[in-house]
DNA sequence: GTACTATATGGACCCGTGGTTCAGTTGTCA
DNA sequence: TGACAACTGAACCACGGGTCCATATAGTAC
């Protein structure tokens, strides 16, 4: 037996932890809910949570992966257009509706997790090591390429995604204007695969 | 007159201030270059940098807004295409390209301002008041309306200049890749503003 | 040159927060 | 039930932004 199961109590505990900051993170501002709190709402210390987690952005990537698998459900095998089956550019439109539902829905989350990567301490386990941001980076630049493979469907794919993150685009989901952010979107996208496509 | 002159050993102590800073941000990763490390770099006390600049995020202002002036006088009154008398198309092609080059030069103190925001305590004077940010948006968004009327302009122009905020371009930009991004640009906004807008 | 005032200065200090430590506790397995 | 590893959590540390205020000095009036 290699892998030891988690105690009862562990586990326990990091369900109470997500939990908590999951409950702190709805009802404040993200980046006013330090580890400190979360602890304390989770009936726990800080030093728990750091052990569970690692550092606080280690928190906020739990809880991101956590709240993501129901997409990534429906892109890998859900069905069409999100899932397999459809054409490249309806499963892009597809693709981009849901991942800006998702993101307007979690926005504190994303807000928090943002933060937490700004303000950590040892920089090492850096940016680019985010799955979420790898797996739908990757399903976009694919994508692409396969609808226009002239494209340089790579940094593409960074372009539409990056702009999710940039403030500007956050306040306006912190607004609750997710609708008129996914139509800019689909805008953007047709005009990048449709006939009139442009070239360099 | 109320505003009485900036007297002269303030007036020195702020170029040093701001040498100091632009050199640190040109030689270290931004964001470990403390306030601190900058006021002794110019021979100051940290309270003089506090005094002149207000916090961390007004010192990175203040190099941004003087570094960009050159930029705003090109647009405003150079010759086309960044200046006035090109179609819109073409204005925002080349301002997109001149934005580009400008961020990618400038991509230490961007980073630097972005974590100085992220990381202020006093959370009020916060975002949406970049000056900087909000010419460019401003500009981009008139350009867009102007050649294409049915657009969501001021949305769309949030989600270009957004992108450059991005911690994938930026990466992309430390690395040197500025032309692959224009590029990138040039063809989205080719395909937003289409075959009518775009080039000649 | 002197006296006087408004302004500038800078380093000690405060504070909040991410992160670490380690002695004590508790679950698990044999 | 005993032994051991995993877990726990409160005290502690590091560090950087921001504040304070006694002191120094440019500017000015005479």
């Amino acid at each position: 037996m290699e892998e030891r199961r988690e105690r009862a109590d562990a586990a326990r505990n990091r369900r109470a932890i997500l939990a908590a900051a999951e409950e702190l993170l709805r009802r404040n501002d993200p980046d006013q809910v330090s580890i400190e709190d979360v602890a304390a709402a989770a009936g726990v210390g800080k030093g728990t949570v750091f052990h569970r987690f690692g550092s606080r952005a280690g928190l906020m990537r739990a809880l991101m992966e956590e709240r993501v698998l129901a997409l990534h459900e429906a892109i890998a095998s859900g069905p069409p257009p999100l899932g397999p089956g459809a054409p490249p550019g309806e499963r892009l439109q597809a693709f981009l509706d849901a991942v800006v539902r998702h993101v307007a829905g979690n926005i504190g989350l994303l807000t928090a997790h943002e933060h937490a990567l700004a303000t950590q301490r040892h920089a090492e386990g850096r940016r680019e090591a985010n799955p979420v941001y790898l797996f739908w980076h990757g399903h976009v630049s694919a994508l692409i390429a396969e609808a226009r493979p002239a494209l340089d469907a790579d940094l593409l794919a960074h372009v539409l995604l990056g702009s999710l993150h940039a403030d500007s685009v956050v306040r306006m989901l912190w607004r609750g204007e997710a609708d008129r952010l996914a139509a800019g979107m689909r805008v953007l996208v047709s005009g990048l695969l449709g006939p009139s496509g442009g070239e360099t």
